[in-house]
DNA sequence: TTTAATTTTTAAGTTTACTTAAATTTATAA
DNA sequence: TTATAAATTTAAGTAAACTTAAAAATTAAA
């Protein structure tokens, strides 16, 4: 048994909508990696608690205690990756991991503690927002998926998607890290796949890698 | 549910050995807050996968595999502990609660970066001593329980249960602070109260209480 | 040393979060 | 529009870690 935690449902469905822009229980089931089964399961309880609007084969919608949970379970991971990062010095593709167990492990007086050590930060270390105490969420200049832009374009990379370790690990040994200015020199048509300068350097990467590097464009 | 890990039953035995000196069943369900019968299953499983040496009714027994996973826990705990009082500077009697929850959820791998940020400390702030990684334990000078000192002996309280916050709370409002010198002014033969000296104050304390108050004699 | 009390174990049952397989509903395509 | 495919839900069952109550073993006391 995987053993996952309502604390884990609710980050799921929050941050399906957010990235994904759609809540399926299929997605669900994917990214928690369990059955879709399971999914309905919890997704009763959910609703019966509160935490969710729930009509089966209908809609899934987080209600304002649900989203309350998530975005503090969200707060929790990011403070502890960026701890993790900055203050420990683990390496890159290892603190997402980590920090998924210590967010279940930790509480609000813990983390509100944490937050103030490391001076109030904006955004982890993937380049995503951490939400303050109150659930505000920093503004993020707008952003694109880099496999969303066309030839010619430029700006710099302000995230990076962290839930696969191995992408992390690949972006970094292409040098592809945040805050780094890229441009975009050709995009093919045949795949998808484009072809960027970053640090005079020229690399190739795939539709799907594209997809999870965001941009922010000049 | 409580759902208690091996880890905690490990935890459990480990100190029970070293503080109460023996392990009973009872005594271990005492310690976690679970049911007697919990005890006994749990028991047969750690047996069967080599992390005790059990036979019903006779003994229990960490094997040396036990033994390690048992200083690891014990490591992780007093790390996090000595990181949320000096580091984060939380209250402290609430670290005890605080690192029982990040001790299963940290990786050796993140404990040893801990470790070198905290700069290798050898004892947490109840004064009890930090395995390394290699699962040696810090010497501590002799130490002896407050309730089995006599009248007119003296010395320096180094280290404080950690198992009750309610304990620290009283300890603490009482000033009784690690390294604090103390000289025993009486023993009451009725109940085993002592009255002691420290700070040129007078505190009166129960035997129980004494009882977890360990102290390095002069 | 026999009885009584205590401790430990066994037995039976509960809860939670899963699983697979079958049934149902919704979406897609001929 | 109807058939087929895909997604979702229901049903039935499992595993882990408990619970309480009864039975068995050990320890302490008369």
């Amino acid at each position: 048994m995987k053993n996952i935690s309502k604390e884990d449902y609710l980050s799921a469905i929050y941050k399906l909508r957010d990235e994904a822009g759609e809540i399926k229980p299929n997605l669900i089931a994917e990214n928690l990696e369990i059955s879709a089964a399971a999914v309905t399961d919890m997704l009763k309880k959910l609703n019966k608690d509160g935490y969710v609007r729930y009509q089966k084969y209908k809609g899934i919608k987080l209600t304002p205690k649900g989203e309350k949970y998530a975005i503090s379970m969200i707060r929790k991971h990011r403070l502890w990756e960026t701890f993790l990062f900055e203050t420990l010095g683990m390496p890159w593709e290892k603190i997402h991991n980590e920090a998924e167990k210590l967010e279940h492990s930790s509480s609000d007086e813990l983390v509100d503690k944490l937050e103030e050590f490391l001076n109030f930060p904006e955004f982890d270390p993937h380049g995503y927002p951490i939400p303050d105490k109150a659930g505000n969420i920093p503004k993020q200049k707008q952003v694109i998926a880099l496999s969303d832009m066309n030839k010619n374009e430029k700006g710099k990379i302000s995230r990076i998607s962290d839930f696969k370790s191995e992408l992390l690990v690949y972006t970094k040994r292409q040098g592809l890290n945040i805050g780094e200015k890229i441009f975009i020199k050709d995009k093919l048509e045949f795949d998808g796949s484009v072809v960027i300068n970053i640090n005079n350097k020229e690399v190739s990467l795939s539709k799907k890698i594209a997809s999870n590097i965001f941009i922010e464009k000049d």
